[in-house]
RNA sequence: GGCCUGGUGGCGGAGUGGUGACGCAGCGGACUGCAAAUCCGCGCACCCGAGUUCGAUUCUCGGCCAGGCCUCCA
């Protein structure tokens, strides 16, 4: 299939080329291990893990190396573990856990690799070294700092001009800097933070180098993709872009820069700082999480989407559509198919899953109205295509029957069964009320010609 | 102040220089004991102004509005 990527180094779609088809690199800024994710930061979760699998389908499985980090060298996760009293690998560890299990809810793939900040150090130390010998960084103060006057191209990715930069920056220039722009690759820890040795004396890595090296370590440049959240393009991406060029002399840093919008929650961004953040945590105990990623992926990855309970439902309804489908299909022998060409043709226009979103139904109302000979290459055409992209994996009957308990579960279908008896009866008047009892626990049945289904309406 | 997005029907949300997105909701019909589900059908849109054009929601310019980045942030 083929696959345009919008890149913002050149701010258009490109077809994606991979440098070495039988090594596809990609790189996605991960979390910082300091607290929960909420579901602004499990966007680029999902849309990676939606290219991540194309990728995967388009070169072989093997062939896809996936590289996110994980920081667990930071300021904040400093003063969590203060506040705590504890070492900070006790609160990296916990939720760096709680990551792991809230991502595989919704869905998400483990990537590749997953390097970790502090085992980079050696890596670290080494590209700081390069750039001080290649003139590209310098030492005032205890700190080493990146001279942005050796990279004549800073300010490309983000478009942002040296000169225009400056004029309108808010920013507090530290006395030691040579220009405004510099930043800092290392600098010296307070009493009581961690610290590693180094040649440029004891301290801790800067925001940006950790991610230079730890691509370097685990993918090689250039990297075929590097994603991550629109807020990282300047500084973090900028930044990266520039030391890990200027560390081995390279001409391509990553090949195709790949960047997801907001999630807002109400008008204003979603942002722990600003409070206003939906953890995915708490989400996942009242949400299916394949609703939590159906309703993720149901704006284009580029867009901003506003995160409301509204947006929940139609993906928890546009979910009962597509498993109807497959519910009344259940006769249907499986086969293996391959998904559907215009499917694949829409998640090839830069990722376009709204309009991948519309084949879906397409197939599933050919699906409910086609006949028996065509019935099986639909349903394996629908659940090839689905599940590409992680929808669908479930058994219809247990998505419909949500989050029951198997007590409810138990106490539903002898209400059903008993239903039924009264209207092979045709007591109409006791199937009602039977119905009604049902209604009260917030269960919908649906009479057919097998017989009578059931499922749970709305959420708790 | 600088830079950058976006404004599509009741809602969400694609896309296009001239016919259909799609989903939800709504309306009519079929089916049903009645419903639900499903099926058939229907209605409803392209922020404002100017320009380019045979023709603009789509291209250009201006305006208004909303949001983002420039500081930790997906």
């Amino acid at each position: 299939m083929v696959l345009r990527l919008h890149d913002t180094l050149t701010r258009r779609k490109r077809e994606f080329i991979p440098s070495d088809p039988r090594r596809v690199t990609m790189y996605v800024c991960g979390p910082t291990v300091y607290n929960y994710a909420h579901i602004g930061n499990a966007r680029p979760v999902v849309v990676f893990d939606v290219l991540f699998r194309l990728l995967r389908k388009t070169y072989g499985p093997e062939n896809v190396v996936y590289a996110r980090n994980v920081t667990d060298v930071d300021d904040k996760i400093n003063t969590k573990a203060a506040e705590e009293g504890v070492g900070i690998e006790v609160i990296t560890s916990r939720y760096l856990e709680a990551y792991h299990q809230d991502m595989a809810r919704l869905g998400a793939l483990p990537p590749t690799v997953e390097p970790h900040a502090t085992a980079a150090m050696a890596g670290i130390i080494a590209m700081i070294g390069r750039l001080i010998d290649n003139r590209a960084a310098y030492q005032a103060e205890g700190h080493v700092l990146f001279d942005t006057a050796a990279y004549p191209d800073y300010g490309k990715l983000s478009g942002r001009p040296m000169d225009e930069m400056i004029a309108g920056a808010r920013v507090d220039v530290a006395p030691y800097k040579k220009h405004p722009a510099d930043f800092v690759l290392w600098k010296p820890s307070k009493p009581g933070e961690p610290e590693w040795p180094s040649p440029f004396g004891p301290g801790r890595p800067g925001w940006h180098i950790e991610c230079s090296a730890m691509i370097e370590e685990t993918l090689g440049l250039p990297i075929d993709i590097h994603g991550g959240g629109h807020d990282l393009i300047f500084p973090h991406h900028e930044n990266e872009m520039a030391q890990g060029l200027c560390a081995d002399h390279a001409e391509v840093y990553a090949r195709y820069w790949v960047h997801n919008g907001f999630v807002n929650f109400g008008s204003e961004k979603m942002s722990k700082s600003l409070g206003n953040v939906q953890l995915v945590h708490d989400l996942v105990e009242r949400v299916p999480g394949e609703a939590i990623r159906w309703a993720l992926l149901s704006a284009h990855y580029r867009q901003p989407l506003a995160w409301t309970e509204e947006l929940i439902d139609q993906a928890e309804k546009a979910l009962d559509r597509l498993y109807g489908a497959l519910r009344r299909a259940a006769d249907v022998p499986p086969a293996a198919g391959e998904p559907n060409p215009e499917f694949l043709a829409a998640l090839g226009d830069d990722l376009n899953t709204p309009k991948a979103y519309a084949e879906l139904f397409a197939l599933a109302g050919r699906l409910e109205t086609a006949n028996a000979d065509e019935r099986p290459g639909l349903k394996s055409e629908l659940l090839a295509s689905a599940r590409l992209i992680g929808f669908l994996e479930a058994d219809p009957e247990a998505w419909f029957q949500g989050m029951a308990d198997p007590a409810l579960k138990a106490r539903i279908e002898s209400l059903v069964a008993a239903r039924s008896t009264a209207r092979a009866a045709k007591d109409w008047p006791r199937a009602d009320v039977i119905r009604d009892e049902l209604a009260a626990l917030d269960v919908e049945v649906m009479d057919g010609p097998q017989g009578a289904t059931w499922r749970i309406r709305g959420r708790g």
